[in-house]
DNA sequence: TGACGATATTACGATATACTCATAAACAAG
DNA sequence: CTTGTTTATGAGTATATCGTAATATCGTCA
């Protein structure tokens, strides 16, 4: 199961980590969870400027958490895979927890 | 299933994958998954820097990957829970399924 | 109390990252 | 070919982060 991850494997986990440590970026994966997107329609959906939604979505390519196709002149982006998701939900279910057990402690 | 989610719960889960998102960090983390070390240990298993792992842990503990207790003069920490190495594992199997995509590329 | 070991914190220089403006490149339509 | 639309990229600035050295804090023991 958990055998030990060379410094270079852990260069590259972080390498994807820090791509998900940005809460632009992160809003534009919940934007992809309805399906493919064309850049201007991630730009109206989450307020971005175009220049930094394209930066912010070279980035989730470059980490692999995006894929994309080009049509006409225009670039749909879409998520790579469903653990996409389910890294966010995992990280967002500690929080609740941690929330839940704050309260636990004021009641 | 797929809440949305707030502009500001995306903040605070941007801010732990920030946590996740630096090798040394990780690597302490590989090092927690033996169990409770101190400090010092610590560094003697990662070679960081006194200072440097310090800051470190205050980062991991902020962001509540790991947790502690004072012994004495020393400070052990351990892992906050086994989800924190779920979404490690989750990372790296991604990786290696890029990997192998890649080499099927070439084969 | 005084000295020592273990951690945390402050200060600082170097590097990296985000955001914006302006411009370039690719494509479609006329 | 020219114009308009869409996306990507270069340059500049502001901010954040890392790593390290020096110092402060806390606990232990003589």
């Amino acid at each position: 199961m958990g055998r030990a991850l060379s410094p270079e494997q852990l260069g590259h986990i972080a390498e994807r980590f820090k791509a998900l440590s940005e809460p632009s970026r992160l809003e534009i994966l919940q934007a992809l969870r309805q399906g493919e997107r064309s850049v201007t329609e991630i730009l109206s959906e989450t307020g971005l400027g175009q220049a930094n939604a394209s930066r912010h979505l070279q980035v989730l390519f470059g980490a692999g958490l995006v894929e994309r196709r080009k049509e006409g002149p225009s670039t749909l982006y879409r998520l790579a895979d469903p653990d996409v998701l389910k890294l966010c939900e995992l990280m967002c279910g500690r929080l609740e927890r941690e929330a839940a057990a704050r309260k636990k402690l004021f009641a």
